[in-house]
RNA sequence: GUCCCGUUCGUCUAGUCCGGUCUAGGACACAGGAUUUUCAUUCCUGCAACAGGGGUUCGAAUCCCCUACGGGACGCCA
């Protein structure tokens, strides 16, 4: 463990949080808190036709939501700081001043170029050994309006801040020959690379794009993901812990997460392995987590107010916990715990109702409750079984149409914990208006 | 086009560095079955891969070379 370890996570502002950032801010950040080291959250904002500061607040909020606290950087400060580039300028001008001095600068154009060495150089990558590149052709470091470049405050950044490793998307590998050419021109020690595979489509070719579904952080927390989960998912790609094991505890992922054990070749997204590890999140969670979590699913669905009996709700949302596949679709799954006036889904009617004498069994079914000795799961299923036995026909044949009767679904949880829950009163209100 | 990176089931991956334990393991998805009530839970079973060709070796998924394919980069964007 080397507690010198210092990282960065250098997203530049564009107005939404890739997935493909946010996992390289993860790996950032295992591999800072592996080593106890430091994990900083530069703001990259020397484009000024696209930063914005609503931006940034996409870029902080997401990071917070996935639970990638930094240590250095906006809103914490730092002995760097400041951590906007923006903010910056007079240290730039202090190493522009070096490279001048150095005799590796021109200008052309109003601009300032750097002179190329003419060497190969060597990017030494810690999970594809010393990658040689030729940077053929001298670049421009500070703009003709005197704005400084990203390649050049990358680089002076990562200089002054002392950042040993620098774990980027591979789509930088390319420009890791330009920079180990400018710290080896400012006389700075060249940090370790790690550029990890990249994320690709789901189906087609290419690397995720912000229109691709799922590319984008914000949407996760939109559509009701546990940040836990994405999170869990996202180091899936490209690590593993090899041993077969998949969803685990970030305590243990950041114990075991090592740079040489990232993957070298890209990986593709997939949704609904996501929506697996998501789901396994949810079943798993503490009831009462659960039910915090859902409550304003629910509510912002327009199911329930703020001042439900919260011990009517904890009942549905137990029972739900055990079935529940997503959050988003939650709110239809158990809407007819809420409200009379719930959606029957028709296909399932045409199901139930094929052979002509579910109306029948309901209205049995009916007719014997009123002779229920009381309303709980086991005198329900005992009731059940009677009436199935007096009438030669199988459980089933009760259940599915009552429970699409008080429901309008031919799934949900458990037949039986479903009547009790809705309780006798609503269950005979919704029997008998649903034969009239 | 040039340069760089990569290539194990449809997908994510273990195994590759240190060649034999790999008739290649796990997971998602898919298909079948079980839970004599649903299924969007859970459990079981099945399907399915070392890109191709040459070497090296007693032996190669593992080492070397070539080809093919995939990806990335070639901006006064980051």
């Amino acid at each position: 463990m080397n507690s010198k370890v210092r990282v960065r996570f250098a997203p530049s502002p564009t107005g939404f949080f890739h997935i493909g950032g946010a996992r390289t801010a993860l790996f950032n950040w295992l591999y800072a808190r592996h080593c106890k080291g430091t994990f900083v959250l530069r703001i990259e904002d020397t484009d000024k036709k696209r930063d914005s500061e609503e931006s940034v607040r996409v870029l902080i909020d997401g990071l917070k939501w996935l639970g990638l606290h930094w240590d250095e950087g906006p809103e914490v400060g730092g002995q760097y700081a400041p951590y906007f580039q923006s903010g910056r300028k007079h240290i730039y001008d202090d190493y522009l001043k070096r490279l001048m001095n150095a005799g590796r600068t021109y200008e052309r154009d109003g601009a300032v170029w750097f002179k190329v060495s003419g060497n190969p150089t060597v990017i030494p990558d810690e999970i594809r050994g010393n990658v040689t590149r030729l940077e053929e052709k001298d670049f421009v470091i500070i703009r003709s309006d005197g704005s400084p470049v990203f390649h050049f405050v990358n680089v002076v950044d990562d200089i002054d801040m002392g950042i040993t490793h620098v774990i980027r998307g591979e789509d930088h590998l390319s420009n890791s020959s330009k920079h180990v050419e400018l710290f080896e021109a400012l006389g700075a020690p060249v940090p370790v690379f790690v550029h990890i595979p990249l994320i690709l489509k789901t189906v087609g070719s290419g690397k995720m794009s912000k229109r691709d579904q799922g590319a984008l952080v914000e949407d996760y927390k939109a559509r009701w993901f546990l940040p836990e989960a994405v999170r869990n998912y996202l180091c899936l790609l490209g690590w593993s812990p090899k041993d077969d094991r998949e969803i685990l505890p970030i305590e243990e992922i950041i114990s075991l997460f090592d740079l040489r054990q990232i993957s070298r070749n890209n990986a593709r997204f997939d949704e609904k392995k996501l929506a697996h590890v998501n789901g396994h999140y949810l079943r798993n969670l503490p009831p009462e987590a659960f039910i915090n979590f859902c409550k304003p699913a629910l509510q912002s669905a327009g199911l329930i107010s703020e001042k439900i009996d919260p011990i009517y709700l904890a009942q549905v949302l137990n029972a739900c916990q055990e079935k529940v596949r997503d959050v988003k679709s939650l709110p239809n799954f158990c809407a007819h715990f809420f409200s009379d006036d719930f959606f029957f889904d028709d296909a399932a009617r045409g199901k139930i109702f094929k052979q002509g004498d579910a109306m029948a069994r309901i209205r049995e079914f009916y007719e014997a409750l009123f002779f229920a000795p009381d309303f709980t799961e086991e005198s329900l299923e005992t009731l059940v079984a009677s009436l199935a036995a007096a009438q030669g026909c199988k459980m089933g044949d009760y259940v599915h149409p009552v429970r699409f009767a008080v429901s309008g679904q031919s799934v949900g949880i458990g037949f039986y914990r479903l009547l009790r829950i809705l309780g006798k009163e609503c269950v005979i209100k919704r029997l008998k208006a649903f034969f009239q």
